[in-house]
DNA sequence: GGGTGGTGCTTGAAAGTTCAAATATTCGCC
DNA sequence: GGCGAATATTTGAACTTTCAAGCACCACCC
């Protein structure tokens, strides 16, 4: 019944594991060293950042960081208690809020992404070719697509 | 001084944090939900079960498995609670131990790994060519290796 | 205009992870 | 043969994530 893997496709997966973990931890680590934050913050530093306003509704953050409303409101929690977002009540929707990105977030965020981007540049760019770099995308383009469509939480 | 990544990196990369997050999450919840372990878990049973005699030390486990000895440690805690796994101290090596995979720990991965192995092969190997897939593996192994290398912990 | 159901977000408790410090045992050395 | 350094593992506290309620507000409908 079920379709097992292939040795070639364990091995593969495989090194997708250890590739996730690695690439979770190592970032993770070096941001915590370095910017004193978890990546999860400096996701949403970022994204909050490029934004208009540098604010955005806590669904659309969620959405575009995690996907999780819970794990978001409790991170945003974190931010605002280290002055680093605050929480803006929306006027059109009583039920909804913006989280605002403040002066010293962005000042956190500007201080913590040079080192951030070269750590990511040093281990994952400086190591591909440009034709890995564009099969890996749309290999996991076409993956997270899937798992999307499986499950549209 | 920062050597910041060209829009075509940012997209790559953005591609490779949200195949991080999806396949993180989705085998997570596919495997809390179908067999009521998270994948840390299932991971532990995995590579016990394909051990000479379903034993390992700790340490060669959790350098198989994650590179923590302290979460090894407490997982194994609670798998020992749940009866899968069980501590039997080292001989040569009075300060070692052994983890070793119980019979209803056996049991509990051979209910698991039919629904896990669908998925992963539904999501992953399903969506991608052969060449990608190799593609793939080759650049996450020296990602992988690039890392190790630079922090050997 | 007051239920009824749905949406947006938060909360609290349980589970998992991390970091640093503690424990226990072996090894080397004099 | 006993002292100090190194190794294998565990422990506890702090933090993050998850899951399941919970609260507040909107919108529809009679």
């Amino acid at each position: 019944m079920t379709r097992w893997l292939t040795t070639d496709e364990q091995e593969t997966w495989r090194a997708l594991l250890d590739l996730n973990r690695y690439l979770a931890e190592g970032t993770d680590r070096q941001l915590q060293r370095d910017a004193g934050m978890p990546i999860a913050y400096y996701a949403i530093l970022v994204t909050l950042s490029e934004a208009p306003d540098r604010q955005m509704r806590m669904s659309a953050l969620a959405e575009a960081v995690d996907g999780s409303q819970s794990r978001l409101s409790h991170a945003v929690s974190r931010l605002e208690d280290r002055g680093w977002v605050k929480r803006r009540r929306c006027d059109s929707d009583g039920r909804g809020w913006y989280a605002v990105l403040t002066d010293a977030g962005f000042a956190a965020l500007t201080a913590a992404a040079p080192a951030h981007v070269g750590y990511v540049r040093e281990m994952v760019f400086d190591t591909l070719t440009e034709e890995e770099q564009h099969t890996l995308r749309s290999a996991a383009r076409r993956i997270v697509a899937g798992m999307r469509a499986a499950e549209p939480a």
